[in-house]
DNA sequence: TGCGGGTCCAGCGGG
DNA sequence: TGGACCCGCA
């Protein structure tokens, strides 16, 4: 026996330490077909890092030949730190990452064989719509009849269950779909000829490459000799098709997944998948995890109780050898303001008495509308909070724009990326002169680096002639620059040297805003610099594309309660967690009603929700919700009956936490205002009602986001009071001052 | 070309 | 209610 097999067996019973009967069962199970139903806090992410790094302790596979793919890039990060530290490193020449990260890859090296060409680009979202735009008026679609959002939908559901622009248009019913079909062959066009893919071509295509190619086939099948899937439920077609080919006849392949956590069947996942996974093979080992780690008795008994309603489900028997705890709490109260400022009350009263930390709370919403509410009474009540979602990172507008720039400068094909900045700076190019250019490209009629070098090309004179000359020096000169200097050093220059800078620096606070975002993107580049092979423009363009946004929830030691949608909270945990607004018409929400199936993914979302408690679980629904401004009456919803007789549930608060409407509506409720002098009480915060500056030069701050540092300059504006600070890694930063965010140091 | 007011719309959002 | 978008005017 080889010292290295000794090795290899000590680390793999190192790995089944600690595991229950079941976990380990599935982490040493042999090669065959392996479905591992994994309920709620069952340690579903222990066993597969566990079961990779098995295989590879006890040489059934070399760490290159094993494919795991994850949804997230978050689940994809852990799971490669997990893994580095259960084998010591040795996860060299994995592919571990997220589907689209894997077709990427996948296309980079062989998407010729699709047709695919290697520098392709991807296009997020805001590219696609701008895209979609194009192609629907081409097609002669009116957007005020059909709007972008169905249009885009119906294409992407078509790729996502791989249907060509042909088939489609085939079997294109009704108006919607007809209209769709009109559009997708000169959306799909468009993208050619800007040498783009979506996201859905990210699998589409790989799909195509692997069935037209036995040589792509061979390479991958004979490449990835171990294939593991986590959050099966949540795969759809496409995903689906590229797993059953790479897995083919070896059929070593492992997927991980609750069809009680299926909630993302409107962006394209389909349950079957999960469903009939015995179906595609018979021969299955199937591994149910039905011991709960992370909730309380009473807290899966209400989960349980709940879930159960559903017909479309394999039944687990999900359990736990933890205490009862509290009861689960069911509160009913006026509207959406009551609610909100009964959360923060009860949140207050377990924070003063030391059972809370404002970090370990989560407060949980169907829509995102419903966080303003919350984001108010928090507010007033100074209570910490951090609001996960809104407009993201990626999506703000000056990142777009210098990203634009970057795309510009690695595929100068890229049409989508010439028009966001041509004129951004202004140039003198408005919308005339860029629909001028666009018919010119449109009719074939040149590249668009001809047209910029040559604008009259497309008939275009002075002003904006002139201004496009000029932005065609601007990238020839950024080019020969990025050929010598580090992507940091391009990013600066383009920022000086296209007056980008300019532009957003305007002395306001929000100017400072955006250009913090720039320098956060320059930090992004800064990172990479330490990489050769990642300090490439394309390699960092590419990361970004399929990074989709700066993890929100990275922070999570962060001392704030949690504002997030139940979408969102999937995969995440609290002590303490609060579902509010569980109402008919919201959850349900009124636009699931039509069908049995989305109604029991609604059921299914709160679920989610509930099972992220571990400790203690609020549901609270209203007599009346404000919806589009104007007040509407509000009824528990049905999701709720099973609790009312079930043990281990009670009421909210004191049994009159609910009373009659007032009379006079705007009226505040008597109970309310009792409830806030009680909180203000218990949480001495004293209603932020102040006349003038609260901080001034030399105090010392904590920001919530940016960490330490010492106040400059303190004045009051029109919008109240806005500093200047001085951070120890943050640099110099302005804000408008807000409690929620940041706080003075003793 | 840039801004202000009218109008329309409103679910969840990974990669 | 509030944001996005469009149109018309300076």
């Amino acid at each position: 026996m080889t010292p290295g097999k000794i090795a290899g067996e000590v680390v793999a019973a190192e790995l089944l330490a600690g595991l229950n009967p079941a976990q380990a069962e599935a982490v040493t199970a042999p090669d065959v077909p392996l479905l591992v139903l994994a309920g709620a806090g069952s340690g579903k992410t222990r066993v597969l890092t566990h079961r990779v790094a098995y295989l590879v302790a006890t040489h059934r596979a070399q760490p290159q030949r094993v494919l795991a793919v994850t949804f997230t890039n978050k689940a994809a990060r852990e799971m490669r730190s997990r893994l580095g530290v259960l084998l010591g490193g040795g996860v060299e020449g994995m592919w571990l990452g997220t589907f689209h990260a894997m077709g990427a890859r996948m296309l980079r090296q062989r998407g010729e064989l699709a047709g695919v060409p290697r520098d392709f680009v991807i296009y997020d979202e805001g590219d696609r719509a701008a895209v979609m735009k194009e192609a629907m008026a081409q097609a002669g679609v009116d957007e005020k009849r059909f709007s972008l959002a169905s249009i885009s939908g119906e294409i992407s559901r078509a790729k996502n269950d791989l249907r060509g622009p042909e088939e489609f248009g085939a079997s294109a019913r009704g108006f919607v779909e007809s209209q769709a079909a009109r559009v997708y062959p000169r959306y799909q066009a468009l993208l050619e000829t800007n040498r783009a893919l979506d996201f859905d071509d990210l699998l589409l295509k790989v799909v195509r490459m692997l069935e037209s190619s036995a040589e792509a086939l061979e390479r991958y099948r004979d490449r990835f000799r171990h294939v593991l899937v986590d959050e099966y439920q949540d795969t759809n077609r496409a995903q689906y098709r590229i797993l059953r080919l790479l897995v083919g006849e070896h059929r070593r392949v492992t997927v991980v997944g609750d069809p009680d956590q299926s909630v993302y069947s409107w962006r394209g996942a389909d349950l079957r998948n999960i469903l009939e996974f015995q179906r595609d093979y018979p021969d299955a080992l199937v591994v149910p995890l039905e011991q709960n780690y992370r909730s309380t008795a009473a807290i899966l008994r209400a989960a349980g109780a709940v879930i159960r309603e559903n017909t479309q489900r394999l039944d687990k028997g999900l359990w736990t050898a933890g205490p009862e705890g509290d009861p689960v709490r069911v509160g009913q109260f006026y509207d959406e303001r009551e609610e909100a400022s009964a959360v923060a009350a009860e949140a207050g009263r377990l924070n003063a008495s030391g059972e809370l930390a404002w970090g370990e709370a989560a407060v949980l919403y169907r829509t995102n509308a419903q966080s303003r509410a919350l984001e108010e009474v928090l507010l007033r009540e100074g209570i910490p909070y951090r609001l996960i979602g809104g407009l993201r990172f990626y999506q703000r507008k000056e990142v777009k724009d210098v990203l634009a720039y970057l795309r510009l400068l690695a595929n100068p094909s890229d049409r989508v990326a010439f028009e966001r900045v041509i004129n951004v700076p202004r140039r003198g190019v408005g919308a005339q002169s860029i629909a001028q250019v666009r018919d010119l490209l449109q009719g074939g009629g040149g590249r668009l680096e001809a047209v910029l070098e040559i604008p009259e090309l497309a008939g275009l004179r002075g002003a904006a002639a002139q201004g496009l000359r000029r932005f065609h020096d601007l990238l020839a000169d950024l080019h020969d620059y990025s050929s010598q200097w580090p992507l940091v050093q391009l990013l600066d220059r383009l920022l000086e040297r296209s007056g980008y800078r300019q532009l957003v620096r305007d002395g306001t606070p929000e100017g400072e805003e955006r250009w913090a975002n720039l320098t956060e993107l320059r930090g992004l580049a800064a990172e990479l610099g330490d990489d050769p092979a990642a300090a490439t423009l394309p390699a960092f363009l590419e990361q970004l594309a399929l990074a989709g946004d700066v993890d929100q929830m990275d922070d999570s030691a962060s001392g704030a309660i949690t504002l997030i949608t139940l979408h969102q909270v999937k995969g995440l945990e609290f002590p303490v967690v609060f579902v509010t607004g569980v109402e008919e018409g919201l959850l349900p929400h009124v636009r699931s009603l039509d069908s049995e199936a989305s109604l029991e993914e609604e059921r299914r979302l709160l679920y989610v929700g509930m099972t992220r408690a571990r400790e203690r679980l609020y549901l609270s629904h209203c007599f009346q919700r404000h919806l589009y401004g104007s007040p509407r009456g509000a009824t528990p919803s049905r999701f709720l009956r099973p609790l009312s007789a079930l043990e281990g549930t009670s009421g909210w608060g004191s049994p009159g936490s609910f009373v009659a409407p007032p009379a006079t509506r705007g009226q505040p409720l008597v109970l309310t205002r009792a409830r806030e002098a009680i909180l203000r009480e218990v949480t001495k915060a004293a209603p932020a009602v102040v006349s003038g500056p609260r901080y001034a030069a030399g105090d010392r701050v904590e920001h919530q986001r940016f960490g330490r540092g010492v106040i400059r300059v303190s004045e009051m504006t029109p919008g109240g009071e806005e500093v200047v600070i001085d951070f120890e890694t943050a640099g110099r930063r302005r804000f408008a001052v807000s409690d929620a965010v940041l706080r003075k140091l003793a």
